[in-house]
DNA sequence: AAGTTATCTGCAATCGTTTGTAGCAACGGA
DNA sequence: TCCGTTGCTACAAACGATTGCAGATAACTT
């Protein structure tokens, strides 16, 4: 109960409200003294809630998240949470991938905070409809919303991403090979696949429809689908799958078969986790800095608040590396690929 | 900009601001009709900071955690969240273990929330001098502070789960059993070290103080614990790990080693993780429903929210089960054991 | 000492809602 | 016809802070 309000100190020292207010936000004041003493003494503490309502700003940035169980995301939104520094806090959701419950939080968080950051399920979300007209800042991250286009996002390199995962297994001897994609009505499970079939077309290696699965990026739906790919008359020697969860259901299909990897069957995987590298085999994956691309978001998001619409909408793309383990045959000493180097600066001012 | 205010809407409608809102509110009103349509058209949304205001309630929930990437802290967000319903949203907050951090949280969140859940990393920290005196709405999840004993905790039963874990290294025939321990200020800590120590004196096994490590439920500690055990005249046949991340650093010096498990070294870890049965071997914990203590934890913080002081403290302790894999020799059929069945339904667990 | 600044103070309006109170009309029962 | 009830409505006062403005006091200047 924040029961002892700025009127009560202004009382007990005997100035006006706006002397102890003024005294708070760093005037000069002559009783400075005792109102700091009556202030510890009340136990006063200023109601941020009618502080804001004349500010007009809340000091809360929403953070929309599909599931801060994934590793990935918890990443993001501890690397927004750093960026955000101490002036904003952040407000978390999680949608599930529940269309209904994007549009729900969507709507609830208009009006409470400066701005969003999200992270859609679907392309063709219906949810935003709103959001454009109020002029709420906007960001999107790893995903987006495919009808709007004018507004700021941090993805990842997934083309390059699915492109070099793929050539990695071509350069191994590969031509049987696999992969587990995303759903294409969402950006990432959309873009890998064409990095992986670009691959392929590169090399002049025929795309086997019976080798591409659409799944749906959770555990289950990787079991699923490299269930049917070992189920096939002439099975893939490799596979490329194109998250992390959908990665450790495809590991527990093979290990239930008892299916040798890469002996057998050459895994590669889209996103790092912290045990890849206890696994058996270590797991090869792309893998990107979800810290940086939570950072990047969370730093382009305040500059629009700040800023408004003064600039024209950012589309960033966050870099993306091979880590070679051993699931696809290789030795096990690290390699590492980047595509390229322009965002290490931003890295530099993020890190812990 | 939330430009458009409720007397836009009265002014279009040509009635006063207090009709449209009882209309909000589901009162009968005469051209309730036309001030739907208005509201409509001119896109209004009620601005929840003013509304809260009045209201004297934010509908926001601190959350304060030490680090969301670990997926024991997501689970309970995630639980949490769940349990809290379309009444309230979460505002996170990471303090990475720092009381600093925790302090100026604590500090930042008062007035600006209804209540707190609160993971404290010491158990003897000063943050919370200012909350007692407010009577903000406080339940302490995982860990203590003690010098709180009045305030709602939920906590898992670790003494319990530390002296199945030992018990369970000592079944299979380990005499020199070792422990890497948390940080003895902490409460998770200190307790399944108490279980590791009774679990030891109930078998007549005696304490050696070298096989004794305590770390700081960090990888790196735990990849350094595990060197120093390794690094004894004799060396421990078994080990009993406090918490995931010790695990992970730990299982590395045995990688780095070239150490057999079970074989040489037989590990029991303490709370569960996606990939443990996908390591090599797959690895026996001690876990517990995480989801549930953040839920747990956030439907007792609503009830103090409601009542006020009306009920006395509670002190909830989550059940805690032996997930036995391939690290500690057994065979790899899945056997449970469960300290007890008393907390399936959510109210059941409350002790003194 | 008088005039001019500079510095501080209190009053009152304001942010956008909700809500108690009193007024007003319509309606039905006697 | 008159009065009591019912059902809405508008007015205005909150909620707890910030802030423009004008007045008051102090501090200089000459």
């Amino acid at each position: 109960m924040s029961n002892v309000t700025i009127s009560d100190v202004a009382r007990k020292v005997g100035v006006s409200e706006s002397t102890v207010s003024r005294c708070l936000s760093g005037f000069n004041v002559r009783n400075a003294e005792a109102i700091r003493k009556a202030i510890k003494e009340l136990g006063y503490r200023p109601n941020l809630v009618a502080r804001n309502l004349k500010s007009g700003r809340t000091g809360l940035v929403a953070l929309i998240v599909p599931d801060i169980t994934n590793p990935f995301f918890a990443s993001i939104v501890r690397g927004a949470e750093l960026a955000a520094g101490e002036d904003y806090m952040i407000q978390l959701i999680n949608t599930g991938d529940q269309p209904e419950r994007e549009e729900w939080a969507i709507q609830r968080m208009m009006g409470q905070v400066d701005g969003i950051i999200y992270v859609p399920s679907q392309e063709d979300s219906q949810a935003m409809s709103d959001i454009a007209d109020r002029s709420l800042p906007l960001v999107f991250v790893d995903r987006v919303i495919k009808s709007f286009r004018s507004v700021d996002s941090v993805l990842a390199d997934n083309l390059t991403g699915g492109e070099i995962a793929t050539k990695h297994l071509i350069d191994h001897g590969h031509t049987k090979i696999a992969h587990i994609s995303g759903p294409l009505t969402s950006t990432p499970g959309k873009e890998r696949a064409a990095g992986y079939s670009r691959a392929l077309k590169a090399d002049g290696i025929k795309e086997v429809a019976d080798f591409f699965v659409e799944s749906d990026f959770t555990v289950l739906g990787g079991y699923q689908a490299m269930m049917s790919l070992l189920a096939l008359p002439v099975p893939p020697t490799a596979v490329f799958i194109a998250n992390n969860h959908m990665t450790i259901g495809a590991l527990k299909a093979l290990k239930e078969k008892a299916i040798k990897t890469p002996e057998t069957v050459a895994i590669i995987g889209f996103d790092d986790h912290e045990l890849t590298d206890l696994i058996d085999p270590p797991l090869t994956v792309i893998s990107r800095d979800a810290h940086l691309q939570g950072a990047i978001a969370m730093q382009t998001l305040l500059e629009r608040i700040k800023g408004g619409n003064q600039f024209p909408p950012k589309r960033i793309k966050v870099d993306v590396r091979l880590l070679v383990r051993g699931s696809c045959g290789s030795t096990c000493r690290h390699r590492e690929t980047s595509t390229s180097d322009t965002n290490k600066v931003l890295s530099a001012s993020t890190r812990s």
